[in-house]
DNA sequence: TTTTATTATTTGTATGACAATTTAATATAG
DNA sequence: CTATATTAAATTGTCATACAAATAATAAAA
C-alpha cells in the first residue's frame, strides 16, 4: 500500500554497467583521491580505463553530475564540484560512503541531522496523518509488539524502519518524505548488529504511536525528542 | 572561499538537451500528468515525440531515475516510481516544481522543514564553526550592515543568502551541507518581490550572528527560532 | 495441470561519425 | 611591443546504427 512499485528494491541496478562505473568514480571522489576542483581524465580515457564504452560512461557521468560530484563542459572537461555542491541527502550517495570514513562518525552527524528533523515530522504527523496512515501506524504498531515478544532482530528492524518510514510519509509534507529512505539507507548501509536492546524501547515507541494518535503534536514531538536522546537506538552514538 | 568551482552557476547546462528533455519530463510527472506508476512511453517513442536521438533522451532517463522518479527494466519499460521516493530535497527537483504547485503552499512545506533543521544548523555551527568560517560571517554579517543603511533588495537578497548559506556549512556536518543550495534555489525559484524588511530583520541576523561568534549554541538557536518565526522572512507564510 | 522451451519486446551496451563549445595559440593591425 | 582579431585544437555534445541481454508472454511438451 505504500509502495505500488513492482520493480525490485531501490537500488536494483547494481549489475547495470553505468551504475557500476558511477559508483566507483564517486567512491574516488567521496574519499577524496580525486580532489575538489581538480578535472578527472577525459571520456576516452576513462573508457579505456574502466573497460567500458562511451556510452555507458557518459551515463554514469550524467549520474554523478546529478548527485552535484561532477560537471562538465566542452573543450574542457569534467571537473569535481566543491563539496559544499554534494548532495549527502541522497540514499545511493549513502551508500557510496560506506567503507569510505569512519562509520561512527558518519552516523554520529546523521544522528545531528535526525535530532533536528524528526521529532518535528512526529508533530507534523500527529496533525496531518490521514485516516488511512493512522491505520496503517496501528499496524506497524501491533507488528511492533508482536516482535517484541517473540523477538527476532531482523524482524524488529524490518518493523522498526517501516515505523519511522511511515512517520515521514505521514506528514504530508514533500520535504519530510525523502528523510524516511535516507533513514532506511543509512540503517541498512551502516548499522551495528550489536543490538542490546528490545523491550524497553518498544515503550519509546509506544509513547510517539499513541501521542500520533491522539493528534498531540507537541506530545508526539517530545516523545521523539526521548526516543532519540535515549541510548538504545541502533545508530553509532557521538564521536 | 566558499566557492572554488569557476564554471558558471550551479545549472550550467540548461542549454544542453538531455537538460531539457528531463525538465520536461519532470514536470509531467510532478505535474500528475504522468501518473505514479504508469509505464512511459518506449525510448523510440519518446525520441520521436521530443526530436532528440537516443543517447540523449537516455541521459535524460538517467537524470531523472537518480532523482528517485523514474526506474527502467528491460522487456517492461520506464514505470514512474511511487512518490515516496521521489527525492524533493534536491535543487534540480525544486526548480523543475516551478509553476506546476500553489507556489504559497510549497513554500510553507518548506518552512516546515526549515523550522526544524536551521536553528539546530545555528547551533551546531556556533560550536564547530572553524576560525576561517568564523572570519567569513564577520565579513557577511559587516556586508548586510553596509546594504541596511543603503538599501536595495538584489543586494539584501544576495547577502541574506550567503549568511544563511555559510551557516549550513559552518555546521561541518555533512547532511546539513545540502540545505545551503536547497535554501539558495527556493529563493531564487519562489521568492516574493514584495518586499516590507528592512531594518528591523537586521537585527534578527545580529542575534544569531552574534550568538555563533560567542560559542553560544542555545542562543544561536533560540535567535534561529524567533527569525524564523517572524513575519518578515521573505517566503510565504502558511497555508 | 505443471513444467519447459520459444518468441517478442524493451532496455543495455558498443562503435563510429560529426557538431558545438571554448581555451589557447597564432596571426594581424596599430 | 601591445592589443586585437583570427585560427586551430581539444573536449564534450549529439546522432545513427547495430547487436546483446533481460524478461514477460506465449506456446509446446510432459
Amino acid at each position: 500500500m505504500t509502495n505500488n512499485n513492482n520493480f525490485s528494491s531501490i537500488s536494483t541496478s547494481s549489475r547495470s554497467l553505468h551504475v557500476q562505473v558511477a559508483r566507483s568514480i564517486a567512491r574516488g571522489i567521496l574519499s577524496g583521491e580525486l580532489a575538489e576542483g581538480s578535472i578527472v581524465p577525459n571520456e576516452m580515457t576513462l573508457c579505456s580505463q574502466f573497460g567500458v564504452s562511451r556510452t555507458a560512461l557518459r551515463e554514469a557521468i550524467k549520474l554523478l553530475t546529478s548527485k552535484g560530484l561532477l560537471e562538465s563542459r566542452p573543450k574542457i572537461g569534467t571537473k569535481v564540484v566543491n563539496r559544499a555542491y554534494w548532495n549527502f541527502l541522497d540514499p545511493q550517495m549513502i551508500e557510496w560512503m560506506d567503507g569510505l570514513s569512519d562509520s561512527k562518525y558518519f552516523c554520529s552527524q546523521f544522528l545531528g541531522l535526525r535530532r533536528a528533523v524528526e521529532p518535528e515530522a512526529c508533530a507534523l504527523a500527529a496533525i496531518h496523518a490521514t485516516e488511512e496512515q493512522r491505520t496503517e501506524l496501528s499496524r506497524i504498531f501491533n507488528q511492533m509488539v508482536e516482535v517484541t515478544e517473540n523477538f527476532d532482530l531482523d524482524s524488529w528492524t524490518e518493523v522498526d524502519l517501516s515505523f519511522h518510514r511511515l512517520i515521514f510519509n505521514s506528514t504530508n509534507n514533500d520535504f519530510y518524505l525523502p528523510f524516511g529512505n535516507i533513514l532506511t539507507t543509512m540503517f541498512k548501509t551502516f548499522i551495528l548488529h550489536s543490538s542490546k536492546h528490545g523491550g524497553v524501547c518498544l515503550d519509546e515507541h509506544r509513547l510517539i504511536y499513541e501521542a500520533i494518535m491522539a493528534g498531540d503534536g507537541d506530545r508526539a514531538k517530545a516523545a521523539s525528542v526521548d526516543h532519540l536522546q535515549s541510548k538504545k537506538h541502533r545508530l553509532p552514538e557521538a564521536i
